[in-house]
RNA sequence: GCUCCCGUAGCUCAGCUGGAUAGAGCAACGGAUUUCUAAUCCGUAGGUCGCAGGUUCGAGUCCUGCCGGGAGUGCCA
């Protein structure tokens, strides 16, 4: 149990001593103290309760304190208008630290709920290359689904490519006419990029031009032979390419399980939905139309125009008898809920699809399917000028030049200050610290607000960034590493004294606060929070409080400390996907 | 028009079921290194939390209205 949770314990002990019960009881919270002048901990219950209890709040919290028995823990206060302020001892804090020694998972207890998560995150279209837009996506599921795997959740990770969508047409139609084979095979993406562009310009000027590339596309889903053989090629190049950047991100999928993967269940999710009654054909198209039931103003398949609420339908079968991604997204529901058994789909994606899933997650219910649905979603990126950074042709930056980049940044910071000599392996350490400097920068900003894209601050290597993190990583393992002689370090003896120390402890105590609250919100930002917070308190100690030359149980207790800081900061970076080097 | 999101220090952003004197980083200024990695530390300065009401013992946080910005809004994903 967390200090928090120990100490909610005992209060509510003592509130129930005082009469309190029932759902009451539920209301008696205590969190970190927003100002440690308070002390670690506060509740604010006793005022919370008062008024039912027909009490003023400090007699209540004065009664209340009288018959907690926290001794152990902390000494109890009350304060201001009737808070309840717990200033934990320095021996509550080191027998945290001796548990936390012992603890594979550094105190951070396993979920009680595990669930079988399906997590649909980055999913690029395929013959395009991956640009900044692909970050947020990328980064945040990548995050997530470590941290819900840690917490016991058995988690699934798909990556959705688009490699079954209108572009096809495009590309198939300019891979007729203007394919390079030189160009395709010294460079396979910008070849298909260039296919792209030319295709996209062209028939976005000539209404012929885009009505042969939506026949194309027509042709490849209905199996044409020669557009599958031309697909398959395309979708082969574009997956080596993306594998690059997945390589250098270090991120993992369970399964690539396409948009393509799902065309032979198109057909059948259209003639059930049909059948069921949910959807009916429509100006041409076959189209899901509100049940009417509930209000119109949250109804996903209604719109307010002028004085009137009229339909929103979701169309899942186009008039030309093709389908689009809605009729994709309901086959993909079924298959994961059938192959993988899940009870929850974790949508990481952009929030201008919120309505999408809005009328998504409605058909998934009223088709039967139990499951929870959550969409992820995230805010848009932004231009310097604070407008939406646009995809007019080529304007957004490659996700791959952005990553060298960083990587450059994050070399030409090491130039003159890095202890380490081989240039082998710095160059190694500047992709470790450049890349996770991107993650940092991303994991960091709250998911749905805006992100604005300035590539100087991106790759900037001071201040709250993961090379902060990474230092005091290497600054813990290069005292251990100097430990001459072997060194037992258990919670025996250990004697916390210096502020420093103190509050050092109380950083690392709270890691098993914090790691789970990372899922409730879909919020890894608490996580990088928590994280510059531990750091900063190991930058202090570590200027203030000598370590290899102090005696005794100071010395056992600095070297605790070192070690679990450690400890954390890897296990707090590992959940974030950032690496951490022995040395920089 | 309607629905959703955002507005916090010069800049970029935190602020966890409402809690005490609103916090970081960058930029600026002043200090710290014969001592375990200075990609560091310590300090100074910087705010009408868009505006106005309301609920509450208490509002950056909840409600209403307004101003400003963005997104979405039947055959793209």
């Amino acid at each position: 149990m967390t200090l928090a949770e120990l100490l909610r314990e005992r209060l509510r002990a003592g509130f129930i001593a005082c009469g309190i019960e029932g759902e009451a009881l539920e209301r008696v919270g205590v969190t970190q103290a927003a100002d440690l002048r308070f002390g670690d901990y506060q509740s604010n219950a006793a005022m919370v309760l008062a008024k039912a209890a027909k009490k003023n709040p400090r007699a209540l919290a004065e009664s209340v304190m009288n018959v907690t028995e926290a001794a152990d823990l902390a000494e109890i206060e009350i304060a201001g208008p009737g808070f309840l302020n717990f200033r934990v001892k320095p021996a509550a804090f080191a027998g945290r630290l001796g548990e936390m020694l012992e603890d594979g998972r550094l105190g951070v207890a396993s979920s009680e709920d595990r669930f079988r998560i399906v997590i649909d995150f980055s999913a690029p279209n395929v013959a395009k290359p991956m640009h900044v837009g692909h970050l947020r996506s990328t980064i945040i599921g990548d995050a997530l689904s470590r941290v819900a795997r840690f917490l016991g959740h058995h988690v699934v990770t798909d990556n959705h490519i688009g490699d079954w969508g209108t572009q096809f047409g495009m590309v198939i139609w300019a891979w007729k006419r203007e394919l390079k084979r030189e160009a395709l095979e010294s460079d396979p993406l910008a070849e298909l990029l260039r296919l792209y562009r030319v295709a996209n310009s062209q028939s976005k000027e000539d209404d012929t031009i885009r009505e042969e590339c939506r026949r194309e596309l027509v042709a490849l889903q209905q199996g044409d032979p020669g557009n599958l053989e031309i697909w398959e090629e395309c979708v082969r190049l574009s997956r080596n390419g993306l594998e690059r950047i997945y390589d250098r991100l270090k991120v993992r999928f369970d399964h690539w399980l396409g948009e393509s993967c799902y065309n032979g269940r198109l057909a059948g999710v259209v003639a059930s939905l049909m059948k069921s009654g949910l959807a009916r054909e429509s100006q041409g198209a076959v189209c899901v139309f509100s049940d009417g039931a509930g209000d119109p103003a949250q109804d996903p398949f209604k719109i307010r125009k002028g004085d009137e609420w009229e339909d929103k339908p979701m169309i899942i079968r186009k008039s030309d008898r093709g389908y689009n991604y809605a009729t994709t997204d309901i086959a993909t529901i079924d298959y994961r809920v059938e192959e993988f058994d899940a009870d929850w789909a974790w949508y990481v994606v952009d929030h201008r699809q919120g309505d999408h899933f809005k009328q998504l997650f409605a058909v998934a219910r009223r088709r039967g399917h139990d499951l929870a649905l959550s969409h992820i979603a995230f805010g848009t990126i932004l231009g310097k000028d604070g407008t939406p950074l646009k995809t007019r042709a080529g304007d957004l930056p490659l996700l791959s030049d952005l990553l060298n980049d960083a990587v450059e940044a994050a070399w030409e910071s090491s130039e003159g200050r890095s202890r380490v000599e081989s240039e082998e392996e710095r160059r190694a350490l500047a992709e470790m610290i450049g890349v996770g400097a991107i993650k940092f920068m991303e994991l960091s900003h709250h998911r749905t607000s805006d992100y604005v894209f300035d590539l100087e601050k991106m790759v900037s290597m001071d201040g709250d960034t993961a090379p902060y993190l990474q230092n005091a990583y290497v600054r813990c393992r290069s005292i251990l590493r100097k430990l001459e002689e072997e060194v037992t370090l258990d919670g025996d003896g250990l004697e916390l004294g210096a502020d420093e120390e103190i509050h050092l402890a109380r950083m690392l105590a709270r890691f098993g606060e914090t790691v789970p609250v990372v899922l409730d919100d879909f919020r890894p930002n608490l996580l990088t929070n928590y994280l510059l917070e531990l750091a900063r308190a190991y930058h202090s100690f570590f200027h203030v409080c000598p370590v290899l030359i102090s005696e005794g149980a100071v010395r056992k207790s600095r070297l605790v400390l070192c070690e679990l800081t450690a400890r954390v900061l890897r296990q707090g970076l590992e959940l974030l996907g950032i690496e951490a080097p022995e040395r920089m």
